[in-house]
DNA sequence: GAAACTCCTGCAATCGATTGCATTGATCTC
DNA sequence: GAGATCAATGCAATCGATTGCAGGAGTTTC
């Protein structure tokens, strides 16, 4: 029990089928180099030995480990998970595995180099937007080039990789949306921003107030931090104002599924009081109630897309020394939760 | 920039500290078998050159990755999500990294042999039900063991490691809740069986109409897989039945939530004319409309402790030849989804 | 029939860290 | 003061797969 049988080496292969360990290898990995004979001996042997490769092995020799890391703010979170998910997919058709990682400890500089400075992974996949780019240049060092693609929220530094929707243009779209509504005291949720500097959606949220001359006060937005309590948080904030917004976009569904819910407790009601708007589409939106209404964000594609475009720059499929960017399209999903103003006050 | 400095290794540190590279090593892994005046050189020689440890060559030599590999039936499912945090978390103040792996391909053996049985990861935490037994005995191999912890819904194989919570008596708590509030006809939607033998949730659910000597019709229960989708066609389901149960158990939260909202497109409103409660206790729980009522699953404790327990295992802490077996309770959470019959019909 | 090729396969070095054994110098014991 | 003991360090083998180089066998060419 406690001495597992020890796993059959390349060379018990060879062994088993004359041949030396180099002709083993070379079957495996460019079988036209051998001859049809000896392939077909060293197949046999390779599965009558039950043998798999020791990529510990293969990673000190090539220095490629065929996995890649990816750092996520929490993988609690829906919104994540679904693309952690179609980025495992798109890793494992390439044969890559997934590493992931979490926020942890305060120096994301010296755990995120302890994983691929240390040959445990090639490259990183980030998702979380409040790891400073500075940092990041810190991990990668001075000389080399830490081979990464970044996929959130923010507009990354241009220097780096990356796969973003548009966020700004989506949160004008969602706004537009409350404003076709005839909604003309629009409030906000907005995530949390990185050096005091506004996040995309917020600044998108506030273009458009200013673009249709709208009443923008300070009350009218809450800062969140994405999860659903900060949603409820800014539920009670409305629910406490004396003049009161007939519309809110929420900067993603959890929150607007908290503040609805809190507004709710308040006699509040969502549509019929006050129309939200989400932000993701995660997968509880369409059966909430009110069902809601959202920005759609592509999410297996952008985690398929990140995996791919980091793969194809680990195996040097990109020599491009251009910053590889794509941007994706966020859709407006119309559901319940928000209602024409006129069709809502007579409800 | 495509031609990456290349790291320092054990010998450029013992170069740059003027000791050989054994005197490194041991002064990175047991640091008292080094005199004062050359641990404190090395460290420093360690800091200035900036080295980090190559895991691959770590591993070879150790043959243990310190890495453990996690198979999820879907990570995009926020039960689970919550669930691989807890892991991640346990994991790195362990000095382990995470592997994570979905369902690939039709054939769960190979895949996940390419994983360990190649010196990837050291051990396996298995959350995946629907992997049979037997083929993780393949996966072992005849000889040796692999090292493994299951944490799922039913109750594994005596023979292996788990961590679970006790869903037979969790199921029939639920059951009971209902009977509490006076529901006599009382439906369920099960998830997935395995091999023709029904959950655990369902036959806690069967062993509680018995025992109350309830009753029991087969178009009361229906099985879905434990997803959103799955349960609006659950809904549909109840909602064309002519004698329709009062109350309904669902074997997750997701699939309540499916039924809850489909329901009411029908209609037929909860908890007004339908009580329904769900299972685990997911983070929307709580704020959807209405809130649910539920069984707490305690997911943090359950990824915590299985993450711990495999690890434990894995650096010999246990040697006991019994298989480790913790078993967790839930906790019923009372919300809003269920009502008294008399209350509800009054409404 | 010999030179020039091609094709197939093996030899041996290499990747970087670890560790049993050997060595050195110092301290201790009687 | 000679032998024993001990602490600190170095030597060199090892983990398993890959690959440049070389050699042997077979084929082609003139």
């Amino acid at each position: 029990m406690e001495n597992p049988k020890k796993m059959p080496t390349i060379q018990d292969v060879a062994r088993h089928a004359n041949v030396s360990a180099a002709t083993v290898s070379r079957v495996l990995s460019s079988p036209e180099r051998v001859s049809k004979a000896t392939r077909e001996r060293v197949t046999n042997s390779v599965r009558e030995t039950g043998y798999t490769i020791n990529q510990a092995a293969r990673t000190l020799r090539l220095q490629r480990a065929k996995t890649i890391l990816t750092a996520m703010p929490g993988i609690g979170n829906p919104f994540y998970s679904t693309i952690l998910d179609a980025v495992i997919k798109a890793a494992a058709t390439r044969g890559y595995g997934v590493l992931v990682t979490g926020r942890l400890g305060d120096d994301p500089a010296r755990w995120l180099g302890d994983y691929f400075l240390s040959n445990r992974a090639d490259g990183l996949l980030l998702f979380d937007g409040l790891l400073d780019t500075r940092t990041l240049h810190a991990v990668a060092g001075d000389g080399g080039t830490l081979p990464l693609v970044a996929a959130y929220d923010e507009l990354p530094d241009p220097q780096i990789n990356s796969v973003i929707t548009d966020n700004l243009q989506a949160a004008e779209r969602a706004v537009q949306h409350l404003y076709d509504y005839g909604h003309r005291k629009i409030g906000h949720i907005s995530g949390p921003s990185r050096n005091t500097f506004p996040n995309e959606r917020l600044i998108g949220f506030r273009k458009a107030i200013f673009e249709h001359r709208l009443e923008s006060r300070d009350d009218w937005v809450v800062s969140g931090d994405y999860t659903m309590d900060s949603g409820r948080a800014a539920g009670h904030h409305f629910a406490g104002l004396k003049d009161r917004p007939t519309a809110i976009f929420s900067a993603n569904d959890e929150m607007a599924i908290g503040a609805i819910a809190t507004l709710r407790q308040h006699g509040i009601e969502c549509p019929r009081d006050i129309s939200i708007i989400g932000f993701d589409d995660i997968n509880v939106a369409q059966n909430y109630a009110p069902a809601l209404t959202t920005m759609r964000q592509p999410r297996e594609d952008i985690g398929r897309i990140a995996a791919e475009t980091l793969i194809n720059i680990l195996e040097g499929h990109v020599i491009n020394p251009a910053p590889v960017r794509v941007v994706l399209q966020s859709d407006l999903v119309i559901r319940e939760s928000t209602a024409r103003i006129g069709a809502a006050r007579s409800g």
